[in-house]
DNA sequence: TTCCAAACCTGACAATTGTCATAGAATCCC
DNA sequence: GGGATTCTATGACAATTGTCAGGTTTGGAA
């Protein structure tokens, strides 16, 4: 079991690995290691966060509540990134809930350890800095994507996006399941329509199924429709 | 005509106001003040950008061409704001287009300034930073509003936001006017169906108009629209 | 294994929204 | 000032999407 922050692969894929060896040495020894069940939360819509999570296994869903009752599911986050970065740099309570749809292992670091780096070493405030234009840029595109494509069109891309993002299995199916109603979060459209549009793939012979795992049959189709043909 | 950033107040709204002396006297010796009329575009997506463009006056909508031809505004940008940051960071061309929907008047600052200040100066990292972690919840926000509310929803909550935001002039009206047009494109729905519900909210005695202004009369009633009552 | 709850699925219908067509109003430019 | 162009407005209709109301299947706990 590998739990020194120094030795550890995911810090590669994220700003962490902008820090000095000191700075990770104590970010390694005030850090706390969690395991989360699928399902449960890391931290929800509203908490005020003590520091961040650094994902190293497992992927997490960030929503949030929208008025009707519905969760709008903003972003899927796999190992490597670190969740509640914006809310300790802002110094507001988080905007948004980290679930766990998988199985989970996630480091908590204190925000001391961030926010002291944070002043200290440009080059990590820089790398964050990186990091969240990057999330900005993403945010952007599912904003145009949200209110300019069709419910249908929507759920093909999440399915492209699923399958790159998160790969396949060795039958051929999404890595990542979620459920009907996570679906339909991520597309911002109800459940029962989320479903019907599936049910159709499937007819049309895009996808296949088999409980909730879904597998991609016809990608050039999918991409197609996406792209509004 | 004040013209050194140093003496500027617009700076104080901004990341600009987290630089030495020194390094602001570099950057007033290497701006370019321009002016952009009404309808010109300051920058287009796709654009490489070799600098950020601080606002010293007018607004500008920030938005982006989506696949079925139409322009989605993502933000509108005014006094104290400065553009073309996060393409600047990222070292991207932008995602987004900015276009003056009032005459502005901006400040273009070349790209070496801000990369040198990133680099050297951590509160200034830390500053733009903090930025950009509130427009990223900025765009969450929207992300939600576009996916979970109706377009009679939104388009209320358009109002509420012009007049929050900018402000009603001497008769009542919104301060900054845009075309029905505009407005589709904040909420993401045709043109037809904004001005349709226009009409609805002017016979409702929510809203009164005049050509393209648009004065709110019933806040109360609007309120509780975006609220779903 | 069996039962229960949760998840999935489908139909019927209504509401919302987009599209197309057309006409009037405002604005710009010569 | 007048004509062209763009913006606003409205009707009619179709397509999309949401809601409600049932079913069936699945998965996990007792």
């Amino acid at each position: 079991m590998e739990s020194r922050c120094e030795n550890c692969i995911i810090r590669q894929f994220n700003s962490l690995r902008a820090m000095s060896k000191e700075e990770l040495k104590h970010v390694s020894d005030s850090k706390i290691t969690k395991t989360v069940k699928k399902g449960e939360p890391i931290f929800e819509e509203g908490d005020k966060l003590n520091g961040v999570y650094c994902v190293r296994n497992g992927i997490s869903k960030l929503s949030k509540l929208s008025a009707n009752g519905k969760d709008q599911i903003v972003k899927l986050a796999t190992k490597g990134e670190v969740l509640g970065q914006r809310s300790v740099i802002a110094e507001e309570t988080t905007n948004l809930s980290a679930i766990a749809v998988q199985d989970m292992e996630v480091c908590f670091i204190p925000k001391e350890s961030i926010t002291n780096t944070l002043q200290k070493n440009p080059n990590f405030t820089l790398e964050v800095l990186r990091h969240m234009a990057h999330d900005l840029k993403e945010a952007d595109d599912v904003i145009v994507n949200i209110s300019q494509k069709t419910v249908k069109q929507r759920i093909a891309e999440a399915f492209l996006y699923l399958k790159n993002n998160f790969g396949e299995d060795e039958e051929g199916f999404l890595a990542l399941t979620l459920s009907r109603e996570d679906i339909s979060n991520v597309v911002g459209t109800a459940t029962e329509s989320a479903i019907r549009i599936i049910s159709e793939f499937k007819k049309k012979g895009l996808i296949h199924t088999s409980g909730k795992k879904i597998g991609i049959k016809d990608e050039r189709k999918l991409v197609e429709m996406v792209e509004g043909f």
